[in-house]
DNA sequence: CTACACTGTGCACTATAGTACACGGTCAAG
DNA sequence: CTTGACCGTGTACTATAGTGCACAGTGTAG
């Protein structure tokens, strides 16, 4: 396909996936058909949708790439590739825990709120 | 305590401190003590932490004013309060199921990598 | 009083992520 | 072959979040 169904498919802006291609996130397959016009399959479409739950989840697109390469042969060792998916599995705990605590406060709040907030207002 | 000591407590620079007093999310106290400097007492320190915890979880600065305004007299009533605070709420469980199906993923792809990178490698 | 650390203001700059636009080439329907 | 939709490149712009610097006033130890 197309960039264009492309763009459809997936909601991202053509520029947008001009500019993942250029930080190496997204590469068209590389015949480019003669004309130029860059070329994409159904793994391009899941990838971009792994990038955008990576990106609500608050990793940059660096660290995206990175994350990515590492087990798309990016020439690590295998050990490399282990360290680098720990790490990433450390921070999404983190982040879980983090988000559990909000989760836990938010819902305080909103009692405490329909209470008619009255008493000690919920701290973080 | 001046901004100086908040910067050394809180660990933030002190021009990110102005920036975030400028965009309404930290204010000193209003004296500013005849000399015109800043003071801060524990509950910025409480505040500033906040902040950051609700950034590391993807709440953008302007959110996070308009979150933090919602509870403390920002002028809203009461079932406005309810309203925004129900939508972060939601916002957060949605994190947190994203952030489940990461976990599980990265979890089977540092299995898959250990197990010598045989087998279907793990889809997202 | 002097020296030095601390503070204030304003401006300019960086990095990240995305968007817009102009200009030219390509493709396919009619 | 013309027209309009589509694509490529390059440039410049926006928004967000933060940093750095110059210059001037303030506070205090010696």
């Amino acid at each position: 396909m197309n960039i264009g169904e492309l763009e459809r498919i997936s909601g991202l802006k053509r520029s947008t996936i001009r500019v993942y291609e250029k930080l190496g996130l997204l590469t068209p397959d590389d015949d480019r058909r003669g004309n130029g016009y860059r070329t994409y399959g159904h793994a391009h479409v899941d990838r971009l949708a792994s990038i955008k739950l990576a990106q609500t989840l608050g990793f940059r697109l660096k660290d995206i790439r990175a994350l990515m390469q590492a087990w798309e042969n990016g020439g690590m060792t295998q050990a490399e590739k282990l360290v680098a998916m720990q790490a990433r599995l450390s921070e999404v705990r983190e982040k879980q825990a983090s988000l559990a605590r909000l989760e836990t406060w938010l819902a305080e709040i909103i009692l405490w709120i329909e209470r008619g907030e009255t008493g000690t207002k919920p701290k973080p």
